[in-house]
DNA sequence: TATTGTTATACTCTATAACTATA
DNA sequence: TATAGTTATAGAGTATAACAATA
């Protein structure tokens, strides 16, 4: 990952630049320190997900994450082949997700490594502008118009 | 593209998780910006780099855009097929990019698209908070430790 | 009629390894 | 020996269309 600007780098004045290139710096390590737990960062923010809103369903899930129904499938599937994620059947055509023993657990020490991982960014940015990280982002994550 | 924040995502407390939808948000929406000139954002970065360091190298601009030595080859010949970036022999292996009249003339175009979203994206930040933006993107473009 | 889960499929981006020809 | 460009290939992640069963 390219894990600072480059001196030659014309586009570091560009918001929508540096923010792609900090998200895939960000993402990358994160993924390096869920490694061990044999996680991705798209399994963590599933299972918490499904921790915060129990019996939540594939779909409103993936409505929620933004990954498209279709997609929901083969990963939803990995979970739970894996015993993290359960299915319970709602009706007819939902099915209700829930964590496994095993889920909670593992998801307890992935959100210890999601920790680790939020001090270390907060700490790249001067402590004057900390506080106002987590609202410049959220700003910016808007669209129309 | 997941265009806001959902209510029921527990995530939003996490600078790393709104990084990422911030960013993906933001890419998509220039993306869409650039389409009417068959452009993708990589394009644009590409254009750029070469206008501002005319005679750089491929790999030299695959190292300053994070872009791998073997996925520069597809990347630069398709923007040499469409005659907006040309190629000059350097020195038995090294080859000098630099943008033809149409290359100039397209990014004109792309440039300000990607002005205009730019200021979309600083119009989404409350005014107090625009000077701290690409300070705090920037500060969160690190890596190690 | 709209929605859930599903299959199949394609496309983009990224990653790795190996080769060549130069420096 | 290290580097530039290249080829081939594999893997994520994402996108669309279509279908069955159900609400």
């Amino acid at each position: 990952m390219g894990g600072l600007p480059h001196m030659k780098d014309p586009l570091v004045n560009l918001c929508g630049y540096v923010l792609r290139r900090a998200s895939l710096c960000a993402l990358a390590e994160l993924n390096e320190g869920l490694a061990p737990l044999k996680l991705r960062h798209a399994d963590v923010a599933m299972l918490m997900l499904v921790q915060s809103s129990p019996r939540i369903t594939q779909s409103e899930a993936g409505r929620i994450l933004d990954i498209k129904r279709a997609n929901m499938v083969p990963f939803v599937a990995r979970l739970e082949e894996r015993g993290v994620i359960e299915r319970q059947q709602l009706d007819g055509r939902s099915q209700a997700l829930g964590l496994t023993r095993r889920g909670r657990m593992l998801l307890e020490r992935a959100l210890r490594v999601v920790d680790a991982h939020e001090a270390l960014l907060l700490g790249r940015v001067p402590e004057k502008l900390r506080p106002v990280v987590l609202p410049v982002l959220l700003a910016l994550w808007r669209r129309r118009p």
